[in-house]
RNA sequence: GGGUAGUUAGCUCAGCGGAAGAGCACUCGCCUCACACGCGAGUGGCCGCAGGUUCAAAUCCUGCACUACCCACCA
């Protein structure tokens, strides 16, 4: 036979070649058509500053997966690609390369500061982007975006002014989360509670006139000292006992020497510490609002760099941590500080630097989100926009529910400046020291207004904090569409409609669980607010990549698997199915090498199986257009019933987000019937003399083969792309048929078509095979020599085991005689076994080891005793036989009889034995 | 402190009301004219623990124990 395919599939030399393939017949770009239903989804956009990692090779496999099934299914679909600036953590970055300078971004000054963040920004730019290519992603590449391009930033400008009109957005004095390195104000989700181990300090406070029964001090316990130079009070819970006496008394705050109330409020626990609380509003969010509720004052003792300001008095100017040193050490000094417990309690740390938050008092801009939470919450319940899987509902709900104003605006540089901007006042000098304190109202603008609207003047300056990163994100889904200028966008086709309407609201959202709130959450909350729709239909959750002892993969760890390098060693394809495979809904997976290679030796087996196929093809009579017209026998009704059930399953499972069922699915059916089961029966008709059979099975091998290929194209792109190259040709001899595999229809099935009774027929067939084989391999024949095969079958059922089903286990088995009959004897030196109500006889003579085969049958006939009892014990149950349907009485009944019969004639054959 | 998910063969995981499954690993036999990245056969499980519901439970319910993650202003 002639051999023109290698035996190996070498992914490497198709890849590229496949990829560039696509792009130059525009298979992934989009344009609105009225005519058809779109599908689109945008990119989680990764930051600028990534490389491709194994979450991102597993969120993008699984939307191109997606993306690559709708598109056969006939959908307009759309995927679009971008990047995000990331904010904090993008500066971050430079604010390093500049540190190794020794040099800080206000030596440079913002101006050239921002120079350098985009220069840098265009040297490392899109590599994920490229990366994605190479992970083989079917993204339109001629709408990929930045959260920072003219286009989002304009949208970005746009909601801005927008929600600050409609009085969502506004500037306020707050408690806020401070990260005294990253300089700026962080939201509540952007720090990170983490458990550690504290000390509980107990602190003498004096009171200011001792009570008559002798009460002199009242002990307050705190995981922070330092912030007792802040304290303007010392709260007890309402009702507490213990300090009924003494509310309303007044203290002398030790060290300060400032006189202090005791107050009663109810966010005291008085089965915590001493049940006292030294309330300082200016340094934590409960003091905060204890101070609100009693009109305290609030002292700030901390400064945005982690310092004790002048109102520490002698501390000013030192580190917060040495000023907790320099207060206990003062405090022992003057016998007050009483008892130190370990104490375990939460820290929160800046998600970008892990610095301990400081909780300052600034101002900051504000989005309120009370009513857009509602409305969040309210699509979800109503199902307009559905979890997969559901269980994540739950928490986003809960979420919502407990929200609190976000926190937009940042003290860095690298983002989108708030745009907003403030009056230096008339005839002001050319420089407004601080614009803020303008007697004109800010101006919050699209564009900047050149001169004041309320009184003139010209001199102008724009606020200078820019917005959360998140901001932008949560506009993703409809800034990447030119939101809210580009209606008529450049991407309109002649007959079309606008991008923005056409595509938005999108069809599904794929992400990790880990940004369900910092994102998704948000862009829900931005979609009804400003586009007046969800922003998704459909969210696909998807879990987390571990390592292979269940280690979040992390650089600092070293346990990261470099997809790169995987797609290098075993192909992108094995990447792909793997991380497909792994992809449970909700789950995390931990992967190792051993499913790369699993996933590798899958596509090397559907190379072969192709590689088969196509070889007998080109050594036979075939002519492209034949089709399956000849006479069919069993194994080719019951692989196409097979293959039926399996497009039913694997397109419920993808639309579904089943991707890990489609994908189990595919291998099992590939790999154990097709391969094993099907390709070995056809041989029987490709290696003999009828053409026209011959025929018959290369029809069916190929109609199978071209369903299951195109079933497994989103899946597995590339390898299923170039057998498909190949295989075309001998289907189809059009010269104008469709250029790529992606873009034949998505198969379907008529399920009426399905032959139940040809797949009992085979399966009892494929149980005689394996009782064979296992004979065969327990008596050590050897696999070259031929057996013959005695059925004893009841009389009705006995056609399966003639014609094509005798051929079936000649070929299988390696049998030269099958002899039927309904009660044959037990030939002399000879192994049996029973399969269903069949008996069958291997002779073995000269070859069988009597008291192995005895052993082997013990066993058999200890296992159908076992099955007779279980059966036994239900049919002698009467509330089984009343209550149980009569399908699983029927079926027991069967089981029964099956299991009678086989002891009966093991147990026969055991006594021939001795 | 409150959630959510998980606990099934040595490992990684399917199954989620009617006879315990796959891949890898292991044992035995095979270079059988698609594939040794392969073929055939086999060993291996009180389906975390304790109750309950049911004719029937790995599967549903309730506790408990671990494990992981998320959320939380007990100083």
């Amino acid at each position: 036979m002639e051999i023109d395919i290698p035996k190996v599939y070498e992914p490497q030399k198709v890849e590229d070649k496949w990829y560039d393939y696509w792009l130059k017949h525009n298979l992934f770009s989009s344009t609105p058509r009225r005519s058809r239903q779109p599908f689109s989804i945008v990119i989680p956009p990764p930051n600028v500053t990534g490389i491709l990692h194994m979450g991102h090779a597993l969120n993008n496999t699984l939307q191109d997966v997606i993306i690559r099934f709708r598109g056969m299914q006939n959908y307009n679909t759309l995927w679009v690609p971008g990047t995000d600036h990331g904010g904090i953590a993008t500066q971050n970055v430079v604010e390093k390369l500049l540190l190794a300078e020794g040099k800080t971004r206000h030596d440079l000054g913002r101006e050239k500061f921002l120079e350098r963040m985009w220069k840098w920004r265009k040297e490392s730019g899109d590599i994920i982007l490229s990366q994605l290519k190479r992970l083989g992603c079917s993204l339109d590449w001629s709408r990929t975006r930045f959260t920072m391009d003219d286009v989002c930033s304009r949208a970005v400008r746009h909601a801005f002014v927008e929600l600050y009109n409609r009085g969502l957005i506004y500037r306020g004095k707050r408690l806020v989360n401070w990260c005294p390195r990253c300089q700026t104000a962080l939201s509540d989700i952007e720090v990170e509670h983490e458990e550690e181990e504290g000390k509980l300090w107990h602190i003498k406070y004096p009171l200011k006139k001792p009570k008559k029964g002798g009460v002199s001090f009242i002990v307050v316990a705190t995981t922070r000292p330092e912030t007792m130079l802040g304290d303007v009070a010392v709260a007890v819970s309402p009702g507490d006992k213990r300090y009924e006496n003494i509310v309303g008394e007044v203290i002398v705050l030790p060290i300060v020497n400032r006189e202090i109330p005791v107050i009663e409020d109810e966010a005291v626990d008085p089965a915590f510490g001493t049940g006292a609380v030294k309330v300082t509003p200016a340094h934590d969010p409960t003091d905060f609002d204890i101070g609100a509720r009693h009109k305290l004052e609030s002292i700030v003792v901390i400064d945005t760099q982690g310092k004790m300001t002048k109102d520490a008095g002698s501390y000013a100017g030192i580190d917060r941590y040495a000023a907790r040193k320099a207060v206990l050490g003062d405090l022992a000094l003057h016998g007050l500080l009483l008892e130190t417990t370990d104490h375990r309690h939460a820290v929160g740390r800046c998600y970008r630097c892990n610095t301990v938050i400081e909780p300052l008092i600034s101002e900051q801009w504000f989005l309120k989100v009370e009513d857009m939470s509602r409305r969040a919450m309210e699509v979800v319940e109503q199902g307009k926009i559905k979890f997969y899987p559901d269980s994540w509902k739950g928490p986003y709900l809960s979420w919502l529910e407990k929200l609190k104003d976000w926190c937009i605006s940042r003290q860095i540089w690298w983002g989108h400046r708030i745009p907003v901007y403030y009056c230096g006042g008339k005839g002001a000098p050319k420089k407004a020291k601080d614009k803020r304190d303008s007697s004109c109202p800010p101006i919050a603008a699209v564009d900047r207004p050149t001169s004041c609207p309320e009184c003139g003047g010209t001199v102008i300056e724009q606020d200078t904090d820019v917005l959360d990163t998140w901001f932008s994100s949560a506009l993703w889904p409809f800034s990447v569409f030119g939101w809210p200028v580009d209606k008529t966008g450049a991407n309109q086709a002649a007959a079309g409609a606008a991008d923005s309407d056409y595509y938005y609201p999108t069809a599904v959202l794929v992400t990790g669980h880990e940004i369900l709130y910092l994102w998704v959450a948000r862009m829900v909350q931005m979609g009804l607010q400003l586009r007046g729709d969800v922003p998704f239909r459909e969210v696909f959750i998807h879990g987390i990549v571990r390592d292979k002892n269940g280690k979040k993969m992390s650089k600092s760890l070293g346990n990261i698997i470099d997809p790169l390098e995987i797609m290098n060693k075993y192909g992108t394809d094995a990447l792909r199915f793997s991380l497909a495979q792994s992809a449970a809904p909700g789950r995390d997976m931990q992967l190792s090498d051993d499913s790369f290679i699993s996933a590798r030796n899958f596509a090397n087996k559907i190379w072969n199986a192709s590689r088969f196929v196509m070889m007998n093809i080109k050594n036979s009579d075939w002519q492209p257009g034949f089709l399956a017209v000849w006479p069919l026998e069993l194994a080719d009704v019951w692989i196409l019933s097979q293959y039926r059930l399996l497009v039913k399953d694997v397109t419920d499972a993808l639309a579904g987000y089943n991707i890990d069922t489609a994908a189990r699915l595919l291998y099992e059916f590939f790999w154990s019937k097709y391969c094993d089961w099907y390709i070995e029966i056809a041989k029987i008709r490709l290696n003999g003399q009828d053409p026209e059979t011959r025929r018959a099975a290369l029809s069916v091998l190929l109609e199978v083969l071209a369903g299951t290929l195109r079933l497994l194209h989103p899946i597995m792109p590339f390898i299923t792309e170039e057998i498909w190259d190949s295989l075309v040709k001998f289907k189809e001899s059009s010269e104008d048929r469709p250029v790529s595999i992606m873009k034949y229809p998505w198969p379907e099935a008529d399920q009426s078509k399905v032959d139940t009774v040809a797949i009992s027929k085979m399966e009892l067939l494929q149980e005689i095979v394996t009782a064979v084989r296992t004979i065969r391999s327990e008596m050590n024949v050897p696999p070259g020599k031929s057996v013959s095969i005695h059925l004893n079958v009841n009389p009705l059922e006995q056609q399966v085991f003639s014609g094509e089903g005798a051929g079936y286990l000649k070929q299988l088995a390696k049998a030269q005689e099958i002899l039927v009959g309904e009660s044959l004897p037990r030939p002399a030196q000879s192994a049996m076994a029973v399969v269903s109500n069949v008996q069958l006889f291997v002779p073995l003579a000269g070859l069988i080891d009597l008291e192995k085969e005895k052993q082997r049958l013990l066993k058999e006939h200890k296992n159908a005793g076992m099955e007779l009892e279980r059966c036994k014990k239900n049919m002698e149950n009467a509330d089984f036989m009343k209550r149980a349907p009569q399908a699983e009485v029927d079926k027991m009944r069967q089981r029964m009889a099956d299991a009678q019969l086989k002891i009966e004639r093991i147990g026969e054959n055991i006594k021939f034995l001795e």
